[in-house]
RNA sequence: GCGCCUCUAGCUCAAGUGGUAGAGCAUCGGACUCUUAAUCCGCAGGUUCUGGGUUCGAGUCCCAGGGGGCGUACCA
């Protein structure tokens, strides 16, 4: 940008506000608030630094004492104060007149005023547009969840804490695909629209295509297509994208999610749980400055390595009792009745095992531990365990007593593929509308040949809440899914 | 889905057992040259989520509906 106004100096009163306020169209900032702070930390009082910076933001506050007037800016990155003379700053009448939530930008001489805080002096000062509405409370700002997450533009500004979450998720985004690039990772880009809804267990999302006069669904995982990039010679891929799933929303689910899963040839599930410990530890680090990190008030070690144990013993520590899918059906099911855990007719030993250990075990491990070795029959796409009979190579991560990720050895054989399709399709049959489909073109792909191959799946909202101690999905979400609104008329009437 | 809770001014909150809806902040007007949630004086600001009902009288009690939160179920 090289054609900037010329900085405006004197400003009417009748241009200041609405009516006649013309708008710049840029303003040359040099520095932001945050750095500031740091390159001029521990100035003594009244220092003058003869440094001219150019910061432009939101006043927040305000304290006009009639010659005299401070501000507090805030940019995207902190707040800073602003120091206004009415002897050298221009149309200071106006500048008193500013609201809190107005734009502005302002150049001048970085200085510390009597009591020591860090201002910029307002020698130069431009409106890049007035607030038509009044921020909340200047103290307490939005209380009230709702108005947070639908008028998200004021709540980033007046919730503490709130735009620092979704800045580490962004570097989190970034530190993730570095992690993977230097691993010699390609990142791709699948459909989104699948006319079979495939790669995990979950009820989709259904839109038409007029063209194709066709329903389609919105995918649930991108797993089949990334598998199909290694048939097609990708060693190393992955893909950080939306997912949609058709189920409920509370503090952990949000209907659109964002999911990366990547995927290696020539590789099984015990390098992914080593790459996978790596990786979270290394973000932690990075983002959080240290490997043990605070999650809700209590002490989360996510160091390397994490334990590891099988589904069964993990469930037979909690039980008392040990279980496997060896275990007879019928104690299988008492142990259900027992533990209140619900099952029907229909679930095999493996099924009634994973219900069994997820409503009794999961949601207590709090440290990192990979528990590994499902029952085939709740894994579909999962290569069986080399050797126990029954059982996949498949590894989920269990941290602050969630599931974080979900990987496995990666089923090869388009002949086991197909039968456990048809296993699915007979479970949907039997009423579970979560089963897959059977994807005829995976199969045919398969059948082209699926070198040994390991893939995983990271819900990065989860990584998320971990990583910024967040509760509540919707805080690293920026516009979570909530019900449309209803206007006033008065809302509707505004021009 | 189900259960519990909640909804009052732009924002944060008050209004014993039913009795004229208030305050702080913000906005607007005024005072003020080192404040920092500035302070001080003043004005204005309301379909108490919506619709019914009970009552002489409803923000308050009852019914229905809506939004939201939490828990639970499904799931990541």
């Amino acid at each position: 940008m090289t054609d900037q106004e010329p900085e405006q100096t004197t400003i009417s009163p009748d241009v200041l506000r609405v009516g006649g306020f013309e708008q710049p169209f840029t303003y040359e900032v040099s520095d932001h608030a945050d750095e500031l702070a740091e390159r001029f930390a521990d100035l003594e009082p009244g220092t003058e630094t003869g440094q001219q910076v150019s910061i432009a933001g939101r006043l927040m506050l305000r304290r006009v004492q009639g010659k005299l007037a401070f501000g507090t800016l805030a940019d995207s990155t902190g707040r800073i104060q602003l120091f206004a003379p009415s002897k050298t700053t221009p149309a200071f009448e106006e500048f008193c007149e500013l609201n809190i939530g107005d734009w502005v930008g302002v150049s001048g001489e970085v200085m510390t005023t009597r009591r020591g805080e860090l201002s910029v002096r307002v020698d130069h000062w431009t409106l890049l547009v007035p607030t038509r509405r009044s921020f909340p409370d200047k103290w307490h700002g939005i209380s009230d969840p709702d108005t947070r997450y639908r008028q998200r533009y004021v709540d980033l500004w007046v919730t503490d804490g709130a735009r620092k979450a979704f800045q580490t998720r962004s570097k989190m985004l970034s530190l993730l695909r570095r992690f993977l690039e230097d691993r010699g990772y390609i990142e791709v880009e699948t459909p989104i629209f699948h006319p079979v809804a495939g790669g995990a267990l979950a009820r989709p999302f259904v839109t038409h295509h007029n063209a194709l006069d066709m329903d389609m669904f919105l995918r649930i995982a991108p797993e089949l297509y990334l598998k199909r990039l290694i048939v097609s010679g990708f060693e190393k891929v992955f893909e950080i994208g939306r997912v949609f799933r058709n189920e409920g929303i509370s503090t952990r689910h949000n209907p659109e999610f964002t999911m990366m899963e990547c995927y290696e040839a020539y590789s099984d599930y015990n390098a992914y749980m080593e790459m996978t410990e790596e990786l979270v530890a290394y973000l932690a680090q990075e983002l959080c400055g240290s490997t043990t990190i605070t999650y809700d008030g209590r002490e989360v070690d996510l160091s390397t390595p994490w334990r590891r144990a099988p589904v069964s013993e993990l469930t037979s520590e909690t039980i008392g009792e040990d279980i496997s899918i060896e275990t007879p059906i019928e104690r299988l099911r008492e142990i259900c009745d027992q533990f209140e855990v619900p099952w029907k007719d229909s679930y095999g030993p493996g099924k009634l095992l994973l219900e069994i250990y997820e409503k009794t075990t999961e949601g207590n491990l709090w440290d990192p531990v990979f528990v590994t070795d499902y029952p085939a029959e709740v894994s579909p796409l999962s290569r069986e365990h080399r050797d126990k009979p029954g059982l996949v190579e498949r590894f989920e991560a269990i941290v602050v007593g969630r599931e974080l990720c979900n990987g496995f050895t990666e089923l090869t054989d388009p002949d086991e593929q197909r039968r456990r399709f048809f296993a699915q399709v007979e479970q949907k049959e039997a009423g579970d509308d979560e089963a897959m489909d059977v994807d005829y073109d995976y199969l045919r792909a398969l059948e082209f040949g699926l070198p040994p191959t390991v893939g995983l799946g990271i819900g990065m909202d989860r990584l998320a809440m971990l990583l910024t101690d967040r509760a509540t999905i919707r805080d690293v979400v920026l516009f979570p899914t909530l019900r449309p609104e209803v206007f006033s008329a008065a809302d509707m009437q505004r021009d």
